[in-house]
RNA sequence: GGGGGUUUAGCUCAGCUGGUUCAGAGCAUCUGCCUUACAAGCAGAGGGUCGGGGGUUCGAAUCCCUCAACCCCCA
């Protein structure tokens, strides 16, 4: 059969992905075995893949590929999230585009066009995960708002409306004007724009005196209720307990002090909006101010304010700098920087405005989720995101759960009649409640009015692990008592207060139970210059062009091969490359092997008798630090270990000591040996690489349909033993060296070498020869007691060794060397005995470490010794 | 403004409770090789005052203090 020297992935990947959907190797049903359950942070359903999601991905199919060969019942539950901010915005987009206007059309028909465009684009970022060989169970696709989703998130919005635990409150939100709607703050942009600083006077209500004031919004002075200064402020002491005369309304308001108010800034004198700007709220609340709204919806000023109703904003803030010009008060203006936020969507400048919002109390509901992470109940990985996770817990602010959106949960409220309302599952309770509640046995359905808000979509993922098995609905279900809680959480660290935490909190609430045990927190996929990947920037590579270009095993390898967790993964074109290029050493070993004959009267060489040894030992020690790098959630290193198993040991050594001449045959035990060894390496690499190692598993021996890599077992860790592997160390170190001889004096490889050790041969190792003999090509080896002239020389640990070059042998050269490594030696030897002539040293230290120093100091001195006499006997 | 984090080779990162000949890995670089599995390869080599300063200790990349730079989250 002839192999290809280039592994070309394409083919065997749809070929192999087929195979496993038609075996039904994904699918999970509860059985006796031991679960392992991931549930998919779930893109958005409109979404396309971005190299997020495949570092996300791949992360995911690693650990449920290994916990399937560990020979657990692996489920991974996939889905996709309505994300309505997001999906919403693009409907209103295509529909413009139509000509149709949002406000035009009724809610009903904007939903028919939503769920069209769901269904059109829904999903595509599912089939993009199947071509990078994700191994989720189909058959369980869930969506954020499909029946059953559905239904729990309102089950839930009941219930913790009845417990008390949702309630309505007034909230600042970032108003468009032009839009008419609010933003959320990821939908605001802020830039720097140089606008006026107004300083204005105001009246000390009682005295013939004033206060100045600086104000960037002289407009919104009609709905000031208090004046306020820094306590620790010692212009404003004399004004405690006093009231001040608001300019142009002419209402007395009181002066008050707070530690918010800049000292440095203006005046140090702050006029309080509490309707009109955050911090003047947030001041209003703590000091019970009142507020007064003196903007209309489209920006105007409204007939609360006592002048200028109906005047747009900006001609507002003009006639208020005339007005005040005209009173007097205004002191003076000066031009100044300020951060103005303007919408993203039609860059109007926002106004911060007060609105009626719907709130979850987090206070009590969040105390376990607090505690189950600071016990360790819970883990995250790098677990320094537990600190950041704490500091956050500890001040959570009450979760503001509605959004003036179409697209998404709409609120189970019900009004009736002025500001009542009901809360229930449906209309026809809601209706119920609503006669009972207001005592009118009257009402009718069409006297009820649901609120026209949808819910925050956090608010349905964060039960997604509990409605991934569907147990809001049956919470006594098979499948949630086998599935749940679910074992590992992969996810981005920038969601990890709007969705990780809110999990663990829903996983309480509604279990009392952890929604997992682990959380894996990936990096930010960024580009060379440590920019995010984004589709503005035009930096983000296409997944599936890339997963074209290098094979999706080596686009997997490459995401992994520098993202620890936590940290950034600076995105370049050399990683795929990496990987594709260890796929193809992986296939171009595999040639190797297959091509062999074997030879059934030949013999197994004392070489390759030594090299199965190793390696049988070799395998034990990185199956166990794979295990090892596993449990501590270092995939990358992981992979690094059987990626330098594979690349170094395996095929740089091992292969070449066992490989024939050319085509000469192979001995039976070998090539055993070696199919043995190659299968274990397989299976170790498959989580990583799913289709070649599938690809050449198949090939490798005879299979059956039916039979696969990705149901096979992981090879089990065992202790090694060390012995083995520390003398092929010092083989490896003995062949380098006399490479490096080679190299050094220009010695083709082709030509035979002699090599002499200086040891006595009843004393020395003898396993090592055949193989130095085989790696280094060499015509002898003698054992002698006595230098030889005219050769060069090298040491491995304290065993010195020569290679006979007669006239080649260059004395200045050699004298050169010889005196850098006594200099060394010389100075190593010192900083040892610096300690071991240390009084406290040898009395303080612990003895294991003394010995070692004593062990230093005799091997050091011994290699001098030799340097020495080997130096006369140049000179 | 509040909080958290990072700083080790050209790049990305390991380095556990201070002590192995401890300053490491991968990539990149340089040199030599088209050596019959692989040039997407092989062999060899160079490269770091462990961000600066101070301290604790017999001993510090590791612990403490301080300064600096950068990043993230919340407001």
């Amino acid at each position: 059969m002839e192999i290809p020297s280039k592994y070309e992935p394409g083919k065997a990947e749809s070929k192999w992905y087929d195979y496993w959907m038609k075996h039904g190797f994904f699918k999970s049903t509860p059985d006796e075995r031991e679960p392992y359950t991931i549930v998919i942070p779930p893109p958005n359903v409109t979404g396309v893949l971005h190299m997020g999601h495949m570092l996300n991905n791949t992360i995911q199919d690693v650990l449920v590929r290994r916990a399937r060969m560990l020979g657990k019942n692996a489920c991974w539950v996939p889905g996709t999230d309505h994300a309505s901010i997001a999906t919403e915005a693009k409907v209103v987009s295509k529909l413009k585009s139509e000509g149709i206007d949002k406000r035009d059309i009724t809610r009903e028909k904007f939903l028919e066009h939503a769920w069209e465009w769901t269904n059109k684009h829904g999903g595509i970022i599912l089939e993009q995960l199947k071509r990078l060989g994700a191994s989720c169970d189909w058959d369980r696709t869930l969506f954020t708002m499909d029946k059953e989703r559905y239904n729990s998130v309102i089950k839930v919005f009941v219930d913790l409306f009845n417990k008390g635990l949702i309630y309505r409150g007034v909230r600042m939100v970032n108003w468009d004007p032009q839009a008419r709607t609010a933003v959320s703050d990821e939908e605001v942009y802020f830039t720097e724009e140089q606008s006026k600083l107004y300083y204005v006077r105001y009246k000390i209500a009682g005295w013939n005196d004033y206060i100045t004031v600086a104000t960037t919004r002289p407009e919104t002075i009609l709905g000031d209720t208090a004046v306020c200064a820094n306590p620790n402020d010692p212009r404003y002491q004399h004004l405690k307990g006093k009231k001040v005369i608001v300019p142009m309304a002419n209402r007395e308001v009181p002066f008050i002090f707070d530690e918010y108010v800049d000292m440095e800034f203006g005046t140090g004198c702050l006029k309080i909006t509490p309707a009109h700007d955050i911090n003047d709220y947030i001041i209003g609340q703590k000091h019970k101010l009142p507020s007064i709204d003196i903007f209309n919806d489209d920006g105007t000023i409204s007939q609360q304010a006592a002048m200028f109703a109906g005047t747009d904003r900006f001609a507002a803030k003009d006639l208020a700098e005339k007005e005040l010009k005209r009173t007097g008060d205004l002191v003076k203006v000066i031009l100044y920087n300020n951060k103005i936020g303007r919408s993203e969507r039609t860059h109007a400048v926002i106004e911060p405005k007060l609105s009626m919002q719907w709130f979850l109390k987090m206070e009590n509901i969040s105390k376990p989720a607090l505690d189950a992470v600071m016990n360790g109940d819970i883990r995250l990985h790098p677990s320094k995101f537990r600190n950041l996770y704490r500091h956050w817990m500890e001040n959570v602010h009450d979760w503001c759960i509605s959004r003036q959106l179409w697209w998404g949960h709409r609120i189970p409220a019900w009004y009736y009649g002025n500001d009542e309302f009901v809360v229930a599952e449906n209309v026809n309770e809601a209706l119920a409640l609503a006669r009972k509640k207001s005592g009118k046995g009257s009402l009718k359905e069409t006297d009820l009015k649901q609120e026209e808000d949808v819910l925050d979509t956090w608010f349905s993922s964060w039960l997604w692990p509990i409605t991934s098995f569907d147990g809001i609905n049956k919470p006594d279900n098979p499948d949630l008592k086998y599935y749940y809680p679910t074992n590992d959480l992969i996810t981005a660290p920038e969601i990890l207060f709007f969705w990780v935490a809110r999990m663990i909190i829903a996983g309480y609430e509604y279990r009392g139970q952890k929604p997992f045990d682990n959380v894996y927190l990936t990096g930010l996929v960024r580009d060379q210059q440590r920019r995010k990947m984004s589709k503005s920037l035009g930096n983000s590579p296409d997944p599936i062009e890339l997963i074209e270009k290098y094979g999706a095993d080596g686009v997997r390898i490459g995401m992994l091969f520098c993202s620890p967790a936590g940290n950034d993964l600076l995105y370049d074109d050399s990683l795929p490359e990496q990987g594709r290029n260890f796929a193809n050493k992986i296939w171009n070993a595999f040639r190797l092997v297959q091509g062999w004959k074997v030879d059934e009267k030949a013999d197994q060489p004392e070489s390759s008798k030594v090299a199965v040894k190793w390696m049988n030992e070799i395998l034990k020690k990185a199956t166990s630090e794979i295990d090892a790098n596993f449990r501590k959630f270092r995939i990358s290193e992981a992979l690094m270990t059987v990626y330098k198993l594979f690349w170094d040991e395996f095929s740089g050594w091992y292969l070449e000591i066992i490989k024939p001449e050319f085509e000469k045959p192979t001995d039976r035990k070998t090539l055993e040996a070696t199919t043995t060894f190659f299968d274990t390496l397989l299976r170790l690499l498959h989580p990583f690489m799913p289709f070649i190692t599938e690809e050449i598993w198949q090939m490798l021996s005879e299979r059956k349909d039916g039979e696969s890599l990705m149901i096979s077992r992981m090879p089990e860790a065992k202790r090694s033993k060390k012995e083995v592997i520390s003398r092929f160390e010092l083989i490896k170190e003995t062949v380098s060296s006399i490479r490096t001889v080679r190299t050094e004096k220009n010695l083709p490889v082709k030509e035979k070498i002699a090599l002499y050790i200086k040891a006595d041969k009843k004393n020395y190792d003898l396993e090592f020869l055949p193989v130095i003999t085989k790696l280094c090509n060499l015509s002898e080896i003698k054992f002698i007691d006595e230098k030889p002239e005219g050769a060069v020389s090298f040491m491995v640990h304290t065993t010195e060794f020569f290679v006979p070059l007669g006239d080649k042998v260059d004395k200045e050269g050699e004298l050169i060397k010889i005196k850098e490594d006594l200099g060394y030696f010389r100075g190593f030897l010192a900083s040892v005995m610096k300690k071991l002539d240390n009084e406290r040293f040898v009395k303080n230290a612990p003895q294991n470490v003394l010995e070692l120093e004593r062990k230093k100091k005799s091997d050091t001195e011994m290699k001098i010794r030799s340097l020495e006499e080997r130096m006369k006997e140049l000179e």
